[in-house]
Parts: structure tokens; sequence; C-alpha cells
DNA sequence: AATATGGTTAGCTGAATTGCTAACTAATGT
DNA sequence: ACATTAGTTAGCAATTCAGCTAACCATATT
């Protein structure tokens, strides 16, 4: 079992998460404190429904959290998922440094073989 | 013009190609140094073009790089976008946790204040 | 009691994503 | 020259995603 499948779960749904821009503004505003969906909402000109979907989608990873308090719905930021896809990002990109050197000299070795390269 | 604006392209598009297990996968392996398509593909039960999508999508973002020899196609990783995108979250990050313990104070004056959380 | 506000549910679209097969090109091996 | 291997292109089906409107419940406010 590769630590992949292992943590597969979390990742896909952080990463897809991350993956649109409303959202990541929702995290960005959150990271300034606390706000209830309507003043989450107001910034952006989207349908509320619309909206409140993608608040669901952050809710559903378990980036952000809400209480609700009479009619109001307050929402805030839990730091654990994003700890663990930074972790995941840090290790790989340790193991990619720590080749790299490699790597680059591989890859120049291969396309001085040929003239063949697209891209 | 917000930070997010700014980086949307770049980050939308690399969240979103992080977002699926099998081109985790791929990341991973080519961590370990550059490979050929087929080989890549072997331990991956989809069809080769299903897979070779998948590819052209790490391709796009900008995470992997390949150079046609011959008939055969070899991949490396490109660390840029990676270091970029660790750089967004690690950035989030430190905001958030030198807000975290006021975030779950107020976290608990609200959901002290009424009985309704519903998650 | 009536109205306004904050949020929610249901249901509809169009576009994007992920999978497939079939058929094909180009390079290599025999 | 012929067969095999490596990759590619084209096109189809099922699913998910991001947006919308309309209608609605529950809690303030007046």
């Amino acid at each position: 079992m590769t630590i992949v499948s292992y943590m597969a779960n979390q990742l896909d749904s952080f990463f897809g998460a991350m993956s649109d821009p409303t959202r990541r503004a929702v995290i960005e505003r959150l990271a300034a404190g606390p706000a209830s969906v309507s003043e989450l909402h107001k910034p952006h000109k989207m349908a509320l429904p619309t909206f409140m979907r993608h608040l669901k989608v952050l809710e559903d990873t378990g980036i952000v959290r809400s209480i609700k308090k009479g009619r109001v719905r307050t929402c805030h930021i839990e730091a654990a998922p994003l700890i663990e896809a930074q972790g995941w990002l840090a290790w790989q990109r340790e193991i990619w440094e720590s080749r790299l050197d490699r790597l680059e000299a591989l890859a120049h070795r291969i396309s001085e073989q040929g003239d063949n390269h697209d891209t």
C-alpha cells in the first residue's frame, strides 16, 4: 500500500477544494477571522445557493467549520487538513529537490542524444 | 486585485492536477527519477489513452515535462509549480496559526451562547 | 401579526472530467 | 518486408461540477 492510497481520500478532497478560486478566496477571507455566510458571500457575484455549495465543499473537506446561532451561521477555519496537505507537498518537494540535479543532468543527456523534442 | 486573482490561473490548474490520485501517483513515481510513458502506465489499470490524458494534464500545468526520442517519450518533474503552491499553503497556514487561538476562543464563545450547532 | 432577513432545499442547465474502444502513425526488431 | 512496440488521435458514454431560479423555513424586527 503506497502512501498515496493511504492519504488518497483526504488529499483528493483537499486539493479538489483548493482548485477553485472562489473557495480559495473564502479561505483567505476566513484567515482574517470568522464570518457569517452572507458576509462571506457579499464580495462574490454568484447567487447565494451557488456560493453555499462552495461552502459545503469546504466543510465536507474539514477545512471550514461552522456554527449556527439563531438564523446566522458563522464559519471559521480548521487548520488540520491544510497542515496535512502541506506536509505531503513539502515531503514531495524534498525528494524532488534532492534529485533535481540528477534529473536535470539526465534530461539534458536525453535531449542531446536526439533533437526530437516536442514541447 | 487580490493575491488570489493574481495567482489564480497557476493555482487553479495546479490544485486541480493534484486532486486526482492517479496523477499524484505519477508524481510520486517521477520523484524517483524520469520514466517513459509505458513505464509510468504499467501500475495503473486504466487504458493507455486514458492514462495519457492524465499525463497531459500534468504537462499542461507545467508539473511534468517530457522529451520524445525515437518512439519513446521520457517524462520528468518540473519543481517550480509545486514550490509556488507550497508557498501559498505555507503562507496561509502561517496566518491561520497566528490566529488560531483567537479563532478557537471565539468559536467557543459562540457555541456557548446557544446550543444550536449543527456541525 | 406582518415583514424582512439569513439561510436552505429542490431542480434545472451546460461544460468539464474520466473512463472506454477502435483505428492509426512511427520507430524498432527479426 | 513484416511484426511488434510505443505512443497518439478520434469519438462515445457516464458522471461530476458550477452556475442559475423558484420556493421555502426560521428567526429577527417593527
